[in-house]
DNA sequence: TAAAAGTCCACCAACTTGGTGGGGTAGAAT
DNA sequence: ATTCTACCCCACCAAGTTGGTGGACTTTTA
């Protein structure tokens, strides 16, 4: 399950392509409309603008924005940001990859089957973009 | 991501699929073999046998095995039984549905996408068994 | 320089995860 | 009937994560 965190980056995001190139936007005015807790929206949108995908302007007129355009930022790259892996297993991940102990990979059922699921699941992930999640 | 807890489950429901119809099997036998806690293995057994996955036989000569044929056991019914939900979000879970506040379930991008990824998941562990894990 | 608005750091309660300890109880063998 | 075996059940624990708050500081604009 995605985290609640991971639920309001993606509520963030989504209000931030709706106004994308109109200017920096409060973070209050995203915790208002998108009924975030104001300091914990902080530091989602903080992390988000280390990894690149927002960014922002101080003092009066300030906010945060979208740095590139809302069809360049992929699903899959916010999930692994915000929420972690997007495999079910560290030995199957792509991004978070760990050595499988006591289970070798090389026949292993569960394994072989993860990886369908992952696979599948990236299919989506990493082919929709904010601009798919604001319908 | 499957908790160690679910990891655990598998190898000792796989490990119990290769003694099918072999007369029960120690929680100290499976728990060398599949290098698994003891105790905490004694939980994740107890809770499959709730579940009605396994059964158990007390006294000498006694120990823990499947109750129904592997083909019978779904591997969909064991990661929501131990891990919990499969879908990315509770409100497009079907055995922990919640509904979404804030966010009206017709006109949500993540929501309809979050459909797919979960129907792309089930796809393929509604249709594998126990059976399939044991190569 | 005062006000606006993001930045940063420290802290917190509650919950979950992964695990342990110990006694209780049913069943089988003798 | 006793004793041994092996599951049953309860309580507890440390560490980490989640969701969230408080306050001080810096940058920018008017």
């Amino acid at each position: 399950m995605l985290s609640k965190k991971s639920q309001y980056a993606f509520k963030a995001l989504t209000y931030l392509t709706e106004k994308y190139e109109q200017g920096p936007v409060l973070i209050s005015d995203i915790a208002k409309k998108k009924k975030i807790p104001l300091k914990f929206l902080e530091n989602i949108l903080l992390e988000l603008k280390k990894a690149d995908i927002l960014d922002s302007k101080k003092g009066k007129g300030g906010g945060y924005f979208l740095k590139k355009s809302p069809d360049k930022v992929k699903v899959a790259t916010v999930i692994r940001l915000i929420n972690g892996p997007i495999a079910m297993l560290p030995c199957v991940s792509l991004y978070f990859y760990e050595r499988c102990k006591n289970c070798n990979e090389k026949h292993c059922g569960l394994h072989d089957m993860m990886i369908e699921v992952r696979d599948a699941t990236l299919n989506i992930v990493e082919n929709r973009t904010l601009r798919d999640l604001a319908v």
